[in-house]
DNA sequence: CCTTGTTTTTTCCAGTTGGTCAAATTGTTG
DNA sequence: CAACAATTTGACCAACTGGAAAAAACAAGG
């Protein structure tokens, strides 16, 4: 007989499950995977080693599990990105969102920071196939919006990357942001600022000052 | 007697402590302190785990050394900027100072990266004082060219946040930025884009039209 | 109360980890 | 080449690691 893992889905497994990825969430955020450990993960679920290992064959399972139920999350918002709308609006709604998620999600964030940043052993795959597909996507939609003469001509991969980037950098860099502001709230003026760039670098001129 | 480290500078001293710096960055910028082992640092070095602690106390003094050396390196294009020059060209040149840096270095600012995440346990006190001021200082220069009319009013933090991010993001993310990519160099688009964005953000729209 | 299935804990293990120490080796210098 | 210091290695250790096994505790229906 092999390992044994439950098969039906009672109450009670839901919710341990549960506690394990949102205790798994805590830990590998911050450790990444080979700095974590089983015995970490229980603690912060409250459950011992060995049970965790009866809702989850592994240590390698509770992290795949965790990064693939976040990635779907994760690439939503750049689904979103609608075609029909208004280029600029549209662009601005994405970074809100992406920002937004830094703001109430920013262990997922740093989740993925610590994958990818440690070469994405994982989810290579996923960036390759998936993501790649997706932004190439996008692309498409922004030359579009771009030779309309709708916005101004960018490089659209850059623009997400900056995106990304920006946005990604209040919930990885949290630490440091708070360091330096002190006790202001990041996001307040991240959002404006982000807003001003994007408009800047968009926004083409003739419709600036309407000359 | 107490564990005694050498003391005077041999050449062979100089030659295998630089070697185990280097080893110590290729190991920690991946796997960050608590998941990086001696027996890795070792074998990228080249030497034995012995060996290692013959020339440094302990796996925290090889992480610690290595942060210390790293961080002034990484601060000093901060410090080069020029309160008396042109102000859009001051910043576009940090930004590109910066992207120089991911480019050539992107190992030391994956380090950085793997530490802030982790919540900055060991430069918690250089985020809030060396860097802070630094910052503040910084801040204080751009909100000048502002008041001057020479560039847009920006929040200057932020404006520091967005070029840290966006510069990084190519060292730190190299995988996903090159997964999306494919076969085309990341560093020749960035720049341009990153140029694009800043010029967008700072140059008053009266210089940009004329009108 | 008994049976059957689920959940949890106790005990254990082999491999890894950071680190010590004494012995062996290799410079270096007179 | 001695003699001494600097360097390297091999053997070892206690703590920790991911994980297995099995017994114990618990739940629910008959």
């Amino acid at each position: 007989m092999t390992k044994t893992v439950p098969k039906s889905d009672t109450r009670i497994q839901k919710k341990n499950q549960a506690l394990i990825m949102s205790a798994g969430l805590v830990v590998f955020s911050q450790f990444g995977f080979r700095g974590s450990t089983l015995d970490l993960v229980a603690q912060e679920a409250g459950l011992s080693k060995p049970n965790l290992l009866y809702y989850f064959r592994s240590k390698d399972a509770i992290y795949t599990a965790l990064l693939a139920k976040t990635l779907t999350n994760w690439l939503e918002p750049l689904r979103k990105i609608d075609a029909k709308g208004d280029p600029v609006e549209e662009l601005l709604g994405y970074a809100k969102r992406k920002l937004d998620m830094s703001q109430h999600y920013p262990r997922e964030s740093r989740l993925f920071a610590n994958e990818i940043i440690q070469g994405a052993p994982r989810i290579g795959d996923v960036l390759r196939g998936e993501l790649r597909e997706l932004v190439d996507e996008t692309a498409v939609v922004i030359n579009g919006w771009a030779t309309a003469g709708r916005i101004n001509k960018v490089d659209p991969y850059h623009l997400i990357f900056s995106i990304w980037a920006q946005t990604q950098h209040y919930a990885d860099f949290d630490v440091q942001v708070r360091s330096v502001l002190g006790n202001i709230d990041p996001f307040d003026g991240a959002q404006y600022h982000l807003e001003a760039m994007l408009r800047g670098l968009l926004t083409p001129l003739v419709d600036q000052k309407g000359c």
